[in-house]
This record gives C-alpha cells, sequence and structure tokens, in this order.
DNA sequence: TATAACGTTGACGTTAACGTAAGCCACGGC
DNA sequence: GCCGTGGCTTACGTTAACGTCAACGTTATA
C-alpha cells in the first residue's frame, strides 16, 4: 500500500492493505478475497487496489472466530449480518431477536457438547494419573488440572 | 437384523444394526460406513452384515459429538484413541496426558470464542431491546435471556 | 414362492473452503 | 529504464465428508 495513500486516510480513520490483514491474523489474501467473494466482506476500492476499515476488520475477526467454533462461513455471515442495523420497525427487530434465540441457543448447545468432552477427557486424565500412581508407589509427579 | 440374531446376543450384550444405529442418531448408514471405512469404527462382521457392539455405539456417539463442536473426523479419532489403553508403561501414560492436555486446551480457547460470539449476540440483543422500547413508551413485551 | 425390505461393495458425484498458478497492472527504488 | 514487490483477476486443483446410484445377496412376510 502507498505510503502518500496510508497518510491521507490515518487522520480520518485507520486504513489496512489485504496484506497487512492477513500478516495480523495468519491467513492468506486468498482467504480474505475469497471471503469477499462469498459476500462476507466488502471493502471499499481505490483504484483496483482493496482498502480495509477497521470495521471490516471486525468482521474478518468475527469469521475467523466462527471458523475456530466450527461454523461455516454461511453461519458467521448470517451472525455478521445481525449486526448492521437493517430494519428499523418493531416486526424486523422481533425477526432479529429470534435470531438471536436461534444462535445464542445453538451456541449453548455447543458449549454443553464441549463439557462432555471435557469430561470424558478428565476420566482418561484421571485413569492415567491413578494408573502411575500405582506404577511408582511414591508419587512425586503433580499433574493435575481444576 | 434377524431375530434369532438378536435373541442369540440379548443375554450377552446389546447388539445394533447399521440402521439402528442411523436411526438413532439421524445419520445416513453411508455415513456409518464412511466412519468405519476412516477407521473410526470397526465392528464386528457376521457373515456380511455389521454388528454393533455398546462400545461401538458409544464411539459413533463421541465421533458426532466432536462433529457438532466442529472437529474433523481426524480429531475425533484422535480423541477416541485416548479412551483404548494402549500403552501400559509410564512413558506412554505421559505421553497420553500430554495430548490430553492439548486437547483440553483447544476445547478450552473453544469455550472462549464461543463465550466472545455470545457476548457479541448479547449486545445485539440489548440493542435490539432499547429499540423496541423506544418504539413503544409502554414496554409490555418482556424479553431477556439471563 | 414372490416380493419387498434391509444389507453389502464399488464407483462416481458434490459442496465448502480454500490452494495454486498464470498473466497482467502499478508503484517505488536504484 | 528496469526490476522487485504487491495487488488484481481468472481459472483450475484439492481435501474432507459425505450423497447417490448400480448391481447384487439375504431375510421376513404375505
Amino acid at each position: 500500500m502507498a505510503i502518500w495513500f496510508k497518510l491521507v486516510f490515518m487522520a480520518v480513520e485507520a486504513v489496512y492493505s489485504i496484506s497487512d490483514l492477513a500478516g495480523e491474523f495468519g491467513v492468506t489474501t486468498r482467504t480474505i478475497r475469497f471471503y469477499e467473494e462469498k459476500g462476507l466482506l466488502s471493502p471499499e476500492r481505490r483504484g483496483m487496489h482493496r482498502v480495509y476499515s477497521p470495521r471490516d476488520r471486525v468482521r474478518l475477526e468475527l469469521i475467523l472466530r466462527g471458523k475456530r467454533v466450527g461454523l461455516t462461513l454461511e453461519e458467521s455471515r448470517e451472525i455478521i449480518d445481525m449486526y448492521k442495523p437493517g430494519g428499523n420497525n418493531a416486526r424486523q427487530y422481533h425477526a432479529l431477536l429470534d435470531k438471536v434465540d436461534e444462535k445464542q441457543a445453538a451456541l449453548e448447545r455447543q458449549m454443553d457438547d464441549i463439557r462432555e468432552l471435557m469430561e470424558g477427557l478428565q476420566e482418561i486424565r484421571k485413569r492415567c494419573e491413578t494408573a502411575l500412581g500405582e506404577l511408582n508407589g511414591t508419587t512425586f509427579s503433580s499433574r493435575s488440572k481444576t
């Protein structure tokens, strides 16, 4: 990104080049362009170059967070779309609230699943530790997790 | 699954046909065979038919739980593999404990991500509700979550 | 005994989420 | 004036996780 260009914008609002964001979040530029292709991002254009705003940056963050918890891009998009105001009448707000309910419920189910997986792992941990304890009578290794 | 066959086994241990499990967990038989193909399941065979034990059932449950939280089949397999005892010396136990640590850490990161997504949704909910409150001065809708 | 219902093994098709490569601007430094 | 560094588009390749036949054997039931 040309320096003169950053300077022009700096006073107003931070901007990022595609490789800025790619570097910061550890993804490739291809990935970011792909998200745009899928309609999850829509940065400004200055000439033919993409220019990302802090809002774009936040969106990318949301997408990647969604990915980490196993959401599809489509699901992440749905969540992102909830952030932009959209409708201004009561019906729209209620519709949005319903969607929020739905997503929160889904996320809670996921947390339950994770908790159960954790319990299983905790079981394994216990078994390991007792087995190790029996292997050497004096227990000098102090592993534990909560 | 032939009835005589179930009867023979019932006294010993429950068994399930592939469609039993498919029906119970809401997946297709193809899916279950695919998991076997990938080495995540290995049911017995009676003739050419697959016969699933309760242990197989639990494994399938684990796989599907993994899926719901966004794990790949490979990651689910790793977790499943931790359940079967395997090694019996101290080194092996410590190696297993390390893996457990790793998986637990990953799951905790995921829970953090989910929590942050939830916070975002909660924000949206609040905005919606105040907006609705301003739309009709008397607030007769009592939506709230936690 | 026929016929539906269930099971088996291939084999190819499909979708999401990118990777990879080619070919082409445009700017900035030497 | 040239070349390296990014960026852009277009297009084809790839992997995971199944779906979807086809062609066939087996079992239950009318």
